[in-house]
DNA sequence: TGTACATCAGTGAACGCGCGTTCACTGATGTAC
DNA sequence: TGTACATCAGTGAACGCGCGTTCACTGATGTAC
């Protein structure tokens, strides 16, 4: 069934409650410091409308963090069956740059998601960690056919993919306070440990330990 | 010269202030939800007592946060001699154990440090990044110093040190929503992850890449 | 050592303000006949 | 197609509450003579 216009006006409303929330954090802000006041403001709406699309403020705050969830898997999901064909060292690079073109595109989403993977909000804390476990989970899977593919032996994917997240959020943190050209300083770094990652993690599938 | 009783009384006053803000994040609660009157009241204080120990409230977050920044560095500096002689496996294990202790002992600071390093306010980020920069700095002296110790070909020290503070600390994150059990399993991955580190750098010295 | 004065940590009342949420309501949209 | 009724997104007034901060004040501690 066709959505009604009703409907239809329902969910834009929604989508600019959003959006406003999205704008009211652009500077840097936290969740926390977000008022219903200030996002009704920012939408357009009396304050009380904001109850017709969300039962409180915590709904809110919890769907904005479930479409940055999506945003962020959408963006690094981004052609993960080509990854496997154009080896390792331009894997790499891929794998970085799509990070870095999300942190660009998406640079508050990022903030977000990792402030509150820290907050106090157990909801928000556990959707969060959720999520991120899915992303070293499929890049543990695309590390594990990709070393197959080349006929190497297994490598402890699981933990490079672990470390490889762990690599590009620090990077990621550190990028947010610098300039564009500072960004793909790090970004180069995040490409040379990841790299060093991938080596040691061949050595250690040959039984060579330090 | 010696403390007045004055000087004495103020000074406890002030340890008694910050410690009740620590209490009061004991349970995961950030920085930006604690209150003044909230802060007086577990201090045993009337509100506006605290007028007379800090200008505002920014200035006893910032008064928090160098403590945690003192304790962090504290924790992580000790012994840093006797990691070059006890060789590479085991330097690596003493760091992950260190840090674990540290998380164990201090889980509060950790958590706020995490959360601030991405807060909104300017002057907390920046004075928590260069405490996170001189860690890797630190670590990166350490780390060529070993090498150098063990006549090995010098190795990226400033990226495994990066590397390795961004696999503690997202180590460090996951390891607070867990049992004491799962985060010894979270630290011995840590240490697998650093280790690969180690060889792929050693790899890379000698030339290697992917 | 005793006295007179200065300092200043701590207090309680008061300020204006925005917070999240509730409520009864309006009026356009949707639906049943 | 027209009419009568139901639904429900959006509104404005009002709720109690705690926020950070100011101010004039008290009384113990410190200091100069």
């Amino acid at each position: 069934m066709a959505e009604t216009t009703r409907q239809r006006q329902k969910r834009q409303t929604r989508e600019r409650i959003l959006e406003a929330a999205r704008t009211l954090m652009a500077g840097g802000r936290g969740l926390d410091s977000l008022g219903l006041r200030e996002v009704a403001r920012e939408s357009g709406l009396a304050a009380t409308s904001l109850y017709n699309h969300f039962p409180d403020m915590d709904a809110l705050g919890l769907a904005l963090i479930d479409s940055c969830c999506f945003r962020l898997r959408s963006a690094m999901e981004y052609e993960r069956r080509s990854m496997i064909e154009i080896g390792p060292a331009r894997a790499v690079k891929e794998l970085v740059g799509r990070f870095v073109r999300y942190l660009n595109d998406y640079e508050n989403d990022f903030r977000l998601l990792v402030q509150q993977r820290l907050g106090s909000h157990d909801r928000y804390r556990m959707r969060i960690q959720r999520e991120l476990q899915l992303l070293v989970d499929e890049l543990a899977e695309d590390v594990r056919q990709a070393v197959a593919a080349q006929g190497r032996e297994p490598v402890p994917a699981e933990q490079e993919a672990e470390a490889a997240i762990a690599i590009m959020f620090g990077a990621g943190i550190s990028m947010l306070d610098n300039t564009v050209t500072a960004r793909r300083v790090l970004a180069d770094h995040a490409c040379l440990q990841l790299e060093m990652m991938a080596l040691g993690g061949r050595m250690m599938a040959q039984g060579t330990r330090l």
